[in-house]
RNA sequence: UGGGGCGUAGCCAAGUGGUAAGGCACGGGAAUUUGGAUCCCGCAUUCGAAGGUUCGAACCCUUCCGCCCCAGCCA
């Protein structure tokens, strides 16, 4: 997937387990774990840490779970964990068969719980939840002990169990972790540990409602696991002393170690999940797998293949710099691996009639036309040629600017596996102006393999037979937000993003005309259109209509010769 | 404001005391029946800043500056 010239340098992650096998630490073992909240979809970010989880057990012999921390009911839900376990599969990770639950533990955390109340280290308290943030201070000023932290072990036992047996309303108490009120890291504030949420689980059903936090659940989860290395981002280098307080206040040994890396910002788009959520639901978007947005979904119908999401995760680096990752590392990518594996074809996105007057009326020619000049096995195929055709609106130019290569009055140009042909006139729509047809002569000596075809002529156009082609729409997509820098988290106290959504993201073209080799493409078969891009069979498509996303376009250098004339 | 992190090119990112890798983007050129792909060439006298240590500093020390995260009974 990755040999070739691009060489990963070895990231941070890395160079601890280095050190950590060479000690012996955990005996030599390497387990690492993927742990999700099903609360959402997965996206690109995801991709990311699951890139580096999977990849990090696979790279040094050791292994990788998926687990879900599903420890909050009331965010939860078994749609995102379908959809999960469907997204990891695809992106091409195995878990084989170590697909763990926070809730399958919840048993033994309880019990945990107790043996922390016994030692004195855990206490029930009855603040409620806005007397407990008055209690734990700020920045400035160190916490106040709560009124219930000296409670005996034998009241607190007792308490516990009943608010596992629901005897008290939701939010009435907690179980919190006796610490240090004084703590210059407020997460050492005599936490919470597990809080009453009268929710149905949806795997645990009614059995719970108390449910654990995820500072207490997370270690323990590590630790039953056997993981020894719990890679998470940065937010949570803050719960690191917490997140060992936990495993060291139970005497536990053989410790997991937590790692924090930076996660994945990509410019024009969204990537929280509070915002593709409000995306989704608000209705900007289709669905969690509209082609617009970077959820694995929605990448996934877009046409990505996860070859290139892979790869691209494995390109962009690993480390703790907060940083914004171009889009167009991205498409390089799904560009570079399309270049290989997408077979050729032609399509007109937005056609415009050419008659070859010197082409005999009911003749049809079959062009030899190669499926991809950069694989040697992808054989050839046929397309059909004739008297009147079709060409890009965009390939003819009643006064072309300078530069410009392709049909003009007078000028010639080559059809792609066909012949040289030549402008010689065109037909304008009286009423509306708008050039409605365009006729041309052909040189019969410049088809394709012939020697006359040897002939150097300026541009080469792509085409498609008015009686051959078949009718297809094309969805164009464009980047969602507007401003490059936007796809960065939170803005400005009122900002909101959903302004910077820009108004055409997407764009239908309803009366596109592909070659007939494309009859009955299957929905997910790639392409690329000749000059204009890759584009993938939607789900959409039916055998009456074709339909196409647009996953990226090609690298236009022309486009890019008459953006630097405007500026 | 207390604490925890992070500053190397437009964007990622190596570099760990011996004189700034690589990729993307960008610019130029070659070749071309895709203005694609490919191939060449160019692109940080300097590493947030200033001092210091050293024969030698992006790397060590000091001070300063900037950015991110934390005051959920979310994860």
């Amino acid at each position: 997937m990755d040999d070739g010239e691009f060489k990963a340098t070895v990231n941070f992650i890395q160079e601890i387990i280095n050190q950590d096998k060479k000690t012996n630490k955990h005996n030599g073992r390497v387990h690492l774990r993927f742990p999700p909240e099903p609360n959402g979809y997965l996206h690109i970010g995801h991709a990311k840490s699951i890139c580096l989880n999977f990849g990090l057990a696979a790279q040094n012999g050791g292994l990788c779970n998926l687990r879900f921390d599903d420890t909050n009911p009331s965010k939860e839900d078994v749609e995102y964990i379908d959809s999960i376990i469907n997204d990891v599969r695809w992106l091409g990770f195995d878990w084989e068969g170590r697909l763990f639950y926070a809730s399958d533990y919840f048993e033994k955390m309880y019990d945990y719980a107790v043996s922390l109340i016994k030692a004195g280290k855990a206490y029930v308290c009855d603040l409620s939840p806005e007397e407990t943030r008055k209690y734990r201070g700020s920045f400035k000023e160190p916490g106040r002990e709560s009124p219930y932290c000296n409670r005996s072990v034998e009241e607190n036992l007792d308490l516990f169990r009943r608010m596992r047996a629901g005897e008290f309303p939701d939010g009435s108490r907690v179980l919190r972790a006796k610490i240090d009120m004084s703590s210059p890291n407020l997460n050492m504030r005599d936490p919470v540990l597990y809080r009453i949420l009268k929710a149905t689980h949806h795997r645990t059903g009614d059995k719970w409602c108390i449910y654990p936090m995820y500072d207490y659940a997370h270690p323990l989860e590590d630790y039953y696991e056997k993981i020894t290395h719990s890679v998470c981002t940065l937010e949570f280098e803050d719960h690191r002393p917490l997140y060992d307080w936990v495993l060291n206040a139970l005497n536990l040994l053989d410790l997991p170690q937590q790692i924090e890396f930076a996660r994945l910002n990509l410019t024009n788009t969204v990537m929280s999940k509070r915002r593709l959520r409000r995306l989704v639901e608000e209705g900007y978007v289709t669905g969690w797998d509209d082609p617009r947005i970077p959820t694995i979904a929605g990448l996934r119908r877009r046409g990505y293949t996860s070859e290139a999401i892979r790869n691209f995760c494995d390109r962009i680096g690993v480390a703790k710099t907060n940083s914004v990752v171009d889009i167009r590392f991205l498409e390089y990518c799904i560009r570079e691996d399309l270049n290989i594996k997408a077979p050729r074809v032609m399509a007109v996105l937005k056609p415009l009639r050419l008659v070859i007057d010197n082409y005999p009326h009911d003749m049809v020619e079959e062009m030899e036309s190669e499926n991809n000049p950069e694989d040697s096995t992808a054989g050839n195929r046929k397309v059909p040629f004739s008297r009147i055709l079709y060409i890009e609106r965009e390939d003819f130019c009643e006064d072309p600017p300078k530069k410009y290569f392709r049909l003009a009055p007078g000028r010639e140009v080559r059809l792609k596996n066909a012949y040289i042909i030549r402008c010689e006139e065109f037909v304008r729509d009286e009423k509306t102006g708008e050039i409605k047809e365009i006729h041309c002569t052909y040189d019969l000596e410049s088809k394709s393999g012939m020697p006359g075809a040897k002939r150097k002529v300026k541009g080469t156009l792509h085409w498609v037979s008015a009686d051959h082609a078949l009718k297809a729409e094309v969805r164009l997509y464009d980047y969602l937000l507007l401003d490059q820098n936007e796809g960065v988290e939170e803005q400005e106290e009122g900002e909101d993003f959903i302004k910077q959504i820009k108004p055409n993201s997407l764009e239908v073209l309803d009366d596109c005309l592909v070659e007939p080799s494309l009859a009955g493409a299957a929905s997910g078969n790639r392409y690329q259109f000749m000059r204009k891009g890759y584009f993938c069979v939607d789900p959409d498509s039916t055998s009456d209509k074709l339909v196409f996303n647009r996953i990226v376009s090609l690298r236009d250098t022309w486009d890019r010769i008459l953006k630097a004339e405007k500026n």
